[in-house]
DNA sequence: ATTATTGTTCCACAATACGGTACATAATAC
DNA sequence: GTATTATGTACCGTATTGTGGAACAATAAT
């Protein structure tokens, strides 16, 4: 199904550079300006873009996407058994939760409920951040197989952002090594002054599917604070894995 | 192309059932078995599903989608461009701050700043509402052309969930001229005990494409509160759509 | 043991996606 | 002002490609 291929192309090409025209899409892509022609038009049939106003035909995204997403990463409704948890989790600690998916080589964050300090840690929803420093990518690199480790750790080094920090390979797996006994991660190398401690959220299957986080300003981070979080973390992606399960 | 509109309902419909094997879909989508297996191993190939472990094969959603959904509705970034104003409008009113696009006749909630306070309004992310009720929903309908209007005010009806509350359609059309003309919407109908106040949030294209709104329970709101936050969304407002346009 | 259901492969047929060419309109250059 | 490029859209004959029935092995249900 080529055709299909093609068209999912032109639907990501669209979200990169929306609002587009037909020929700059064509040029993008490097195909004829006629096959994503036909694409864009089958796209708009289905829903998936719409033109915008205007003389020249812009195209942009309908919002279908979105409900494709609230699923995604999500077998029965991620989502709705991990929020109650992270309710409470903030209850308990009054810290920042983040709940995140991995996709391509790095964690994304889907879900937050903020710390109701003034001094807070504050991540965008949707932002993507490397595996290999956060604590939930590095609580959910733990319970991959060594050989998806290594996929992820070269794809980070190919993405290699400027300024962005890759540890070690061998200090990687010992760090792994030793979430994979503790069971949580932590982190104080991915923004500054944030101490952050994350647990893997596996499924049914055994596989990682997300990971849940705590964060809090180092100011505000205490041996004793660190211990309390771990164990809370613990805890609840125990009962959500089993509710998952 | 329909093997392409073929692909995306296969896409949809493992969407709404993962983890879904190929009989259950081809019988749920009245599809020849092989067609829909076909479907299935292009959207695979192309990297938007996975089989999950196990024997029998089941297909669930990569987080590919998820990729798209942060663009959608969004130009320019939309979501970037307008956290900071929602940070502001917290700062400056210690409420929750909601930012929606809409879309299918509904509204969709894409980010959230949660209110300081014990007490406050929470909505989960990617949450769907009618538009006929809330204060983002009417705030954007307030900008849509008549006809467009009616065809959202016809699916609402269809969509028809029980104990939906359906204004009456001069009802609706009397209040979004107010609103036309105040600048904001507000509703108090929509969540018991909790009052919101909404603007649309329109782009270059003077088309509208999402709303921001603040919810405060009315235990806590005012004619003074109300004022205050109907100003402020205001002024904001004004700010992003410079910024977009 | 028997039956129903599942995931998967094969294949001949024709539907349909393909992309070169063409045209009209709108920005741009001169 | 005209000339020129770039853009969005329509047409069309060819053969590439998707199509769905039938058959298969393997599991689950009876």
């Amino acid at each position: 199904m080529n055709s299909v291929r093609k068209a999912l192309l032109v639907l990501e090409a669209v979200a990169d550079h929306q609002p587009v025209g037909v020929s700059e899409l064509a040029s993008q892509l490097a195909q004829p300006k006629t096959s994503v022609q036909r694409a864009l038009a089958t796209l708009r049939d289905a829903g998936w873009i719409r033109p915008s106003a205007g003389e020249r035909t812009r195209w942009e995204l309908t919002f279908r996407a979105g409900r494709l997403a609230r699923k995604a990463g999500s077998h029965f409704g991620l989502r709705e058994v991990v929020l109650p948890h992270m309710e409470e989790l903030r209850r308990q600690t009054d810290e920042t939760v983040h709940l995140a998916v991995y996709d391509d080589s790095e964690v994304v964050l889907i879900e937050r409920l903020e710390s109701p300090h003034a001094v807070r840690h504050v991540e965008p929803l949707g932002g993507r951040a490397s595996m290999l420093v956060t604590a939930t990518g590095k609580a959910i690199l733990a319970n991959l197989p060594e050989d998806e480790v290594n996929v992820i750790y070269e794809a980070t080094c190919v993405r290699e952002e400027a300024g962005m920090f890759i540890p070690m390979k061998d200090a990687l797996a010992q760090e792994l090594a030793e979430v994979r006994l503790l069971g949580y991660a932590t982190t104080s190398s991915w923004r500054d002054g944030v101490f952050a401690t994350g647990v893997a959220i596996t499924g049914p299957s055994g596989n990682p599917i997300a990971a849940l986080s705590i964060s809090t300003p180092e100011t505000r981070s205490s041996d004793e604070s660190r211990r309390k979080h771990a164990l809370l973390l613990l805890e609840h992606a125990g009962q959500i894995n089993e509710k998952l399960g």
